[in-house]
This record gives C-alpha cells, sequence and structure tokens, in this order.
RNA sequence: UGCCCCGUAGCUUAACCGGCAGAGCGCCUGUCUCUGGAACAGGAGGUUGGAGGUUCGAGUCCUCCCGGGGCAGCCA
C-alpha cells in the first residue's frame, strides 16, 4: 500500500505550531490523532481534509492516527458505511494499522464515567418532557430556568440512572444532563444532555444497550480513553470545546490531566460549483439526481474513484489549501491544477476523436494502410513507449478542428487551410461537402507525402495547427462521458432558491468517440491522455464489448473563443462602505453612576489620564481598582494606565487581577522604571512576564539580571557596526532606497541587547552609520 | 440581541518574542515545442476590513466600529 509519504509539500499551519510547541515543552511526547466519522454516510473530499491532517501530523511527528468510528446514535447508524469509509481510507493511501476503535466499544467506561459524575453532583437526572427541556433552555438572549429535577440527591439520581439503563423507563422518560448553568451566555453549558434512553438496536452492540451517550459525552471521553493528543474538528465544534474541557476536568484524575487530549478547530473544505454537506449529497442521490453515491460528477471519495482521480491528486490537493479557521470557498482551479499535474506524468497518450468529421484524401491510395510509429510520450516526459498508429485514406478529425470561417487566431483546418496531423503528414482541406442543411458532414482532403515525420516541408512550409485523428478503418468506438461541474453557479448553496435548481443540466454529456486501436492494449486502471482533449480512464460500466471511458479532468486550454463576459461586478466604492460604516462610538460614561463620574472627574482632573481611558478603566472596575492601588503616591498616572490596558490587558482577564503573584504596588515599580528610563519598554514587557510567571519582584530582578537600559553610545556603535558588517546585502538595499530595513536592523540591535539598548539612541545612531559609510567592510 | 470564532492580492494562505508583507493557484507577456498540453523566464495585482491608541517600530498588543460564520437536537 502506498503511503502518503509522497506529499511533500508540508507547509506551516496552526495545527503543525501547537503540535510542535507541545513536542518541544515536553506536553506531549507523541502526538495521537484520530479521524472519527459517524457511520451514517460516505466519505467525501471534505473528510479527505480532515483524514489527511490527522493522518498527516501522526505521520509527519511520527506518531499514530487511530480511525474511530464514532458510533453512539444506533437509529441513524449502519454497518455498510463503517465498509465504505474503511475502503475509502484505504483507497486514500492511509493505514491506521491496529488503531481500528468504535465509541460504541467504550459503552461501559463511559457509563462508569456518567455514575462517577453523578457522584461528584455534577450530573442530574431530568425527567422533564423534551419540550419542557427546550423551552427552559432559553434563548440566546434569555437565560434559561433550572429543571425542578435539578436538585436530585446524588443517590436518588444513581438509582434512576441505573434504572434507565436496565430498560425500566421509555424513551423519553428522563435524560442524564451534566449540572452545570442554566444561566450561562454559552448554551452548550445550560446543563447539556449526557445520555438518552434509545430501545432501539444498535448496529455492533445489538439490545446490550437502551441508553446511549449524547456526542459532547462521547467524545472527549472516547480521546481520553485512546490517549488522543490533538483531537481535530471542524468549526462548527468551537462552542462545544467549553464543555469538552468541563468534562475531561471533572472525570480525568488529577495526574491525567496535563497530557489530557485537546481539541483544535480548522475550517472545513467548501469547493466552487459542488457542495459538500451529506444531507445535500444525499438528496442529490435519493432524487436521483445522480446515479448514486459513485456517480462520477460527486466529490464523494467513491465518485472520485471512479470518475478517474488518482488518491495522490487528492492528498496534494489536501496539502495546497492549507489548514486555518477562516471559513472559505475553494477555487476549483486550484483542484484541476494539481489533478493535471498529477495526470500528466501518470497518462500514456494515445489518440481518440470525440466527435468524428469524415476526412477522406483524395491521393491517398485506395485500401492501403500504413502504420506509423508513434511515442506514448512527450519530449519533457522521461518515459519511453511506442505503439504503431493505423493510416489510411479515410480518417476521423475532431468536428471542432474545423471551420468553415475561422476565427482570428485560429490555426487549424479551413477551406483551403493546412494542418499538420500528429505524428503524420500535412494535410490540405480542399473540398467541404455539406447536406442539404449545411451541416459539414465530410473534407476532401490532400496529403504532402513528403512531410511524413518532418519538422517542415522541403519548401519550409511549416503549420501551426496541429490535429490529432483516428484511421476510420481501424477506429475503436467507445461511449465517453464528459464529466464536468455538477453546478452551474460556484455556489449553490447562497441562494434563494433550491440549491438543485443550480445543476448544471450539461454536467455528464456522452460522446460517441472513436478511439486508436492502441487503447486496447491498456489496462482498465491505467488512466490515459486522449492528446488534447484531456485524461481518460475506463468507467466501471464498461464490459469487454462496450469501452466507457469517464473524462477525469480536460486539459487545459489557453484558446478560448467563449470569452466569458463575468463583468468584474463592480463592488460599492470607497466612499460608499465608509458611509455605511459610520464610527459611532457609544460613551459608556452615558450610563455612569454619580460615584462613577466623580471617579471620572478624579482620574482626569487629579492624575490626568486620557478621558477616554479612564473611562475604559472605570467601565471596568477591577482595573481601576487596579490603577488606584498601583499608583501609590506616584505621578505617571498615564503611564500605568497605558500599561494596565495595553499590556497586562493581554496578558491576563481583569476578573483575574486580584489574584496575581505579584502586588500592584509592584507593578507600579515596574512601569515607574520604565517611565524614568531605567529600563526600556521592550524589557519592561519580559519583566512583567516574568512577575506573572514566577512572581519575581521587578527591582530584584532587574537589578540581578542586569536588564538596565543600554544607552552608551560606544557601546550601541559597536553593537551596529557588528550588524552592518553581518548583512552588507540590507545595507546596500537601505542605501538603495529600501529604508523598510531600517526596522530590519532595529531588530537585529534588539535581538543582540536583549531588547536593553536604548531605542531612540539607537535609531539615531543606527540611521547615522547607514548614512553616512562608516561600516568596517569600506574601510 | 448574549456568547464564541474569523477578516492579509481575484482565490487559498505564510510571517519565530512586535522588526524586510512572502508563496501557490488564477490572470497577462515572452521563450520553447509535431499536444493551443507540459516546461521555462518575466509581469501586473496589497492602505493586512476600518478608525483610534500603545511603541523607536504594529498584519501581530489594547479599545471601538464594520463584515462573515457558529451556538437555543434527547444529531454528530
Amino acid at each position: 500500500m502506498p503511503t502518503a509519504s509522497d506529499t511533500p509539500d508540508s507547509r506551516s499551519h496552526f495545527i503543525r505550531n501547537i503540535i510542535e510547541a507541545d513536542l518541544a515543552d515536553g506536553t506531549h511526547e507523541t502526538v495521537v490523532t484520530r479521524f472519527p466519522p459517524e457511520p451514517n454516510g460516505f466519505l467525501h473530499i471534505g473528510h479527505a481534509k480532515s483524514i489527511c491532517l490527522n493522518f498527516g501530523m501522526a505521520r509527519d511527528y511520527d506518531g499514530r492516527c487511530h480511525l474511530r468510528f464514532d458510533d453512539t446514535n444506533p437509529t441513524t447508524e449502519d454497518e455498510r458505511y463503517v465498509a465504505s469509509i474503511q475502503e475509502d481510507v484505504r483507497w486514500l493511501g492511509f493505514d491506521w494499522g491496529d488503531h481500528l476503535y468504535h465509541a460504541s466499544d467504550y459503552f461501559e467506561q463511559l457509563y462508569a464515567y456518567a455514575e462517577h459524575l453523578i457522584t461528584q453532583g455534577d450530573a442530574y437526572v431530568d425527567s422533564q418532557d423534551g419540550e419542557a427541556i427546550r423551552d427552559n433552555r432559553g434563548t440566546v438572549t434569555e437565560p434559561g430556568t433550572p429543571s425542578p429535577y435539578r436538585d436530585r440527591s446524588p443517590e436518588a439520581n444513581l438509582r434512576l440512572f441505573r434504572e434507565m439503563r436496565t430498560g425500566a423507563h421509555a424513551d423519553g422518560a428522563h435524560v442524564l444532563r451534566a449540572k452545570i448553568d442554566m444561566a450561562s451566555p454559552h448554551m452548550i453549558m445550560r446543563d447539556p444532555i449526557l445520555y438518552r434512553i434509545r430501545h432501539a438496536n444498535h448496529y455492533r452492540t445489538g439490545d446490550d444497550w437502551c441508553i446511549y451517550p449524547m456526542y459532547d459525552f462521547a467524545h472527549c471521553l472516547s480521546d481520553a480513553i485512546e490517549d488522543i493528543t490533538h483531537s481535530l474538528c471542524t468549526l462548527e465544534f468551537e462552542n462545544n470545546r467549553r464543555l469538552y474541557d468541563w468534562i475531561l476536568e471533572r472525570c480525568l484524575p488529577e495526574e491525567q490531566q496535563a497530557t489530557r487530549p485537546h481539541q483544535y478547530e480548522f475550517a472545513r473544505l467548501n469547493m466552487d460549483y459542488t457542495v459538500m454537506s451529506k444531507r445535500k449529497l444525499l438528496r442529490l442521490v435519493e432524487e436521483g439526481l445522480v446515479n448514486g453515491w459513485d456517480d462520477p460528477r460527486l466529490p464523494t471519495l467513491a465518485g472520485l474513484r471512479r470518475r478517474g482521480v488518482p488518491p495522490s491528486a487528492i492528498r496534494t490537493f489536501c496539502e495546497r489549501i492549507g489548514v486555518a479557521k477562516a471559513n472559505s470557498r475553494v477555487d476549483i482551479a486550484l483542484f484541476e491544477h494539481v489533478l493535471r499535474d498529477d495526470l500528466n506524468y501518470r497518462s500514456p497518450r494515445i489518440m481518440g476523436v470525440l466527435d468524428p468529421l469524415k476526412v477522406t484524401i483524395t491521393n491517398y491510395p485506395e485500401g492501403e494502410t500504413e502504420h506509423i510509429e508513434a511515442p506514448h510520450w512527450p519530449r519533457d516526459i522521461d518515459k519511453e513507449a511506442h505503439r504503431a498508429v493505423p493510416f489510411g485514406r479515410e480518417l476521423y478529425i475532431e468536428r471542432d478542428d474545423f471551420r468553415m470561417d475561422p476565427p482570428d487566431g485560429f490555426y487549424r483546418l479551413a477551406p483551403g487551410r493546412e494542418v499538420r496531423l500528429r505524428h503524420a503528414y500535412f494535410l490540405r482541406c480542399d473540398e467541404v461537402v455539406q447536406d442539404a442543411d449545411g451541416r459539414v458532414t465530410e473534407l476532401r482532403c490532400t496529403y504532402d507525402p513528403e512531410t511524413k515525420g518532418q519538422a517542415k516541408a522541403s519548401d519550409g512550409r511549416r503549420p501551426k495547427g496541429i490535429i490529432h485523428w483516428v484511421s476510420a478503418a481501424h477506429a475503436v468506438p467507445a461511449e465517453v462521458r464528459m464529466v464536468d461541474r455538477l453546478f452551474s453557479v460556484p455556489d449553490p448553496e447562497a441562494h434563494e432558491d433550491d440549491f438543485t435548481a443550480f445543476l448544471n443540466p450539461q454536467s455528464m454529456p456522452v460522446a460517441d468517440a472513436l478511439l486508436e486501436p492502441a487503447v486496447r492494449g491498456f489496462s482498465g486502471e491505467q488512466r490515459l491522455q486522449f492528446e488534447r482533449q484531456g485524461y481518460f480512464w475506463r468507467d466501471t460500466d464498461a464490459t469487454d464489448d462496450t469501452l466507457i471511458f469517464n473524462q477525469i479532468i480536460p486539459l487545459r486550454d489557453s484558446w478560448s473563443t467563449d470569452d466569458d463576459p463575468e463583468d468584474a461586478a463592480t463592488g460599492p466604492t470607497k466612499e460608499e462602505i465608509e458611509a455605511a460604516n459610520p464610527q459611532i462610538h457609544a460613551d459608556p460614561a452615558e450610563s455612569f453612576t454619580e460615584a462613577q463620574h466623580a471617579r471620572l472627574e478624579h482620574f482626569t482632573e487629579a492624575l490626568g489620564i486620557a478621558r477616554d481611558d479612564a473611562v475604559q478603566l472605570i467601565d471596568t472596575p477591577p482595573l481601576a481598582d487596579y490603577l488606584e492601588a498601583a499608583l501609590d503616591g506616584h505621578h505617571e498616572a498615564q503611564a500605568v494606565t497605558n500599561w494596565i490596558l495595553n499590556e497586562l490587558m493581554g496578558l491576563v482577564p481583569p476578573a483575574d487581577l486580584p489574584d496575581l503573584p505579584f502586588t500592584p504596588e509592584q507593578f507600579g515599580v515596574l512601569v515607574r522604571q520604565v517611565a524614568t528610563d531605567e529600563i526600556t519598554g521592550r524589557v519592561g514587557k519580559d519583566v512583567l512576564t516574568a512577575m506573572l510567571e514566577d512572581g519575581v519582584d521587578p527591582q530584584e530582578y532587574i537589578a540581578a539580571e542586569g536588564l538596565r537600559n543600554i544607552s552608551d553610545e560606544d557601546a550601541l556603535r559597536e553593537i551596529i557596526d557588528g550588524q552592518l558588517a553581518a548583512y552588507p546585502g540590507k545595507v546596500e538595499a537601505y542605501r538603495n532606497g529600501k529604508e523598510g530595513l531600517l526596522g530590519f536592523f532595529m531588530g537585529q540591535v534588539m535581538r543582540e541587547t536583549g531588547g536593553q539598548a536604548d531605542p531612540k539612541t539607537a535609531q539615531k545612531l543606527l540611521r547615522e552609520a547607514l548614512t553616512t559609510d562608516t561600516s568596517p567592510a569600506a574601510q
């Protein structure tokens, strides 16, 4: 089995960064990921992104990736999907080794964790009906109301929960809920349901259970059971992470907390001209809009496989699209590019005419046949193979390669024009035969027998047009399915109308093609290029007698007559945007109390703090309190304010201010050190970090580490000269006008001095050194 | 209207602690060519959603605004 290691493009993304950081700081010694499909549908290329990510990270960091079926809902899941999913993952080129798991294997353990939560008082049995639970959950803007059963004793809960398990209760009579907060602003935390009663047969556990865990409960614990380190999922689970953490923090013992799994979310894949949701795909299949799950127009892995897309192309594509958190829609052109690039190197060339037009070569002897030796591979591909192509008096060429009235720039066949027959002779069109309706039915041509295999004719004629052909007497008929985009608009889901209204009526026209006989020599597995057309391979509907091909992707065509006038929809002008976006600055002070107004006046008048800053401090009382405590008689109230607002706020939420490992006074001392230029702002930030992490005293720490400001000009000059000497090319570039490099050199000087260089002095000296040529190299 | 997430070139994205805004696709030129393919060379394209602030220096930190997505299943 091929591994996925032949997709080398391993680019940087936030999940890779997290994994590397976790490995570097010892949080985890190895990476364990998982691909967790629910067996209730077919996999599509969106899943491929997840598969490649999960298996790819495991591969890149020498870890492992589990295949786990998330089968906690007996009413929707089915054995048949389990098989197809495994087939698809394997086809994509990934191997889970011994690590095939099912959430249903953990039902007993999950149940034990549930009892654990009940015993701890973190879960209760709710006996409201479904409607009551929904009504009492509240809305996004109104808090919920607690269930009347919320305060049952752990003993009563345990008894009830055990009864639920033994089947003493009907579906819906009770549920197990986490006891969190019915007024939480996070809907997921309003006592989420953990278990429900379902007297249903499960495809694996049969009738062993009549209670089944919900996703939020089962998933995080399944991860923990399997020692997953990085649980990667799509964006719609972002809110669920809060519950994921809540459950694991309460179910796992203290010693497991440091290495427990964590969930990270990335954007699912969307692509132009198709749909990716399970529900919509199911509709297309069920309503007969396509021919089954493996219809070659579908983005399902089964469909792509049948169409002929190689798994390596899908892997490469998944590497190339990146992994990020922004909702996005990938341009279909990227997929097509990757696909062509993959196919180019693996597809022998043959000729095939998709829309045949008969050509009679009037000066070619009747009844004669010759065989022309032609390579299967172009010059630039390092592969060697040939075949003999039969040539005769009657040929077929592509109807589209002839025009009665050739447009400008068209350099194929037209009345009186000459082209080259690929691999064969020059051919001139002498006469056009048309039927009663004016349709061209035959071309009567002459060939130049001297030009076989010649770059140009002896008189220097060298036609620019080259067209493909097949010998009429030897042509092999085949049905060719011209797979195209399923939808005629890039985003069929973004419109008012139902998405099926945008199905492309020409998504799979069928061509009655004529192929050169060499086609018979290839196995059905072999992908072929029909020269000048595209890449094709045999469809599974083909039999020994009837050849059926799918077009995997047409060749790129830089000749296009159809200039689609997609007049770039002019967006709103800058003025319009600004008019629509008034910068309304609601003033929080308008709703201040009397006391707050007094405080505001004190801050602005007595302490000299800018009004906006003062308002912000007072609007969040812990901030204002912190400022007053930090001030302790010193005068730099604005500086302390800046540090609270801009630095502290970036590191800790306001609510944590009272519990910091250092006192507000110490914070004030730190700010004074910066304000009086004892240390640089840059060092000040480092000291603040040390205070936060290790609770150090700023003054002692600065003294002990020797962090004082370097403003000695000679010392700085030496460092600057050293940096200039180290990057002569950049000095040159700076002198040639790339002034942005001043920042680069400042960065270098700062790095060199551990941030201790006095910035103003350093910048002054740097500018001098860069403009006046004093670098050692020049002396 | 509560909470969470996200806005970098047409598209997808990169940028270690704040320090030269970079790439692939697409597009346009050209070279080469017995595939209007491929390959090669070059080019255009950016107020990093906007406004303030902190800083010697902001895509990156702080505040506000705008825009997009998600959350009120006994689905996952």
